[in-house]
DNA sequence: AATTTATATTGTAATATTGCAATATAAAGA
DNA sequence: TCTTTATATTGCAATATTACAATATAAATT
């Protein structure tokens, strides 16, 4: 085999595994990071400031917008990205739930 | 090309993703939330617990151990896992990070 | 309509991940 | 010492991810 077999595994824990997913790529942290250093948000200048070629870009941007880390409005010819609040603070939760339980019993 | 260019970007994003990494499989996260129940840190029924076979569990185990989300200890010949709470403070302090740079400049 | 500008899609090569059988290691007990 | 018990390592097949050239799409401008 070789798959991973997400089938066997609740579908919980697979969508939080997706969410980890769309981060564990140094290139879309450095897309979030640069999201959030920006005032105003931005579409593909995102393009100019990695060393990614414009598909790659696109496909990360595409994995980004699909976990709903990011958000993109259309505006004219461009679309303007920009952080999804909602997931944010959906992680943050994450972490504050597993942190409050380790408070509790831990080794 | 294939390999992600991990040498074109910084240090700090390279780790944050692997961080993330380390989370992206739902097996590693089954494990994690395994370790949030059991009361008692565990070492490996969590072969039993998962639809997985041993060697496959032991590679699970060892990525989420190099990524310091968990920790081992040796107790005569067996290794008692249990979750790390120093990266999980660094996990959800990087989301708080992030959430409070949020509310100032949004889109 | 033709051109420009911004982004997405397709196809493909290189590489990484996943899963497991077989095997190795190593401490504990007989 | 020989088992037993618990875990790790190796080798390999199946699959997924990454990167990009080439191309497509689609709104805006000329």
């Amino acid at each position: 085999m070789g798959a991973s077999k997400s089938e066997s595994f609740s579908e919980s824990h697979n969508e939080l595994a997706n969410l980890f997913k769309a981060l564990s790529h140094p290139a879309r942290i450095a897309i979030v990071e640069y999201l959030l250093k920006v005032e105003k948000c931005i579409c593909s200048d995102i393009v100019n400031e990695l060393p990614l070629a414009q598909p790659t870009i696109s496909q990360h941007l595409a994995a980004l917008k699909n976990a709903n880390i990011i958000k993109g409005t259309i505006e004219g010819t461009a679309i303007c990205y920009c952080l999804n609040e909602k997931t944010v603070a959906q992680f943050e939760n994450y972490f504050v739930k597993i942190k409050n339980k380790l408070a509790l019993k831990c080794c």
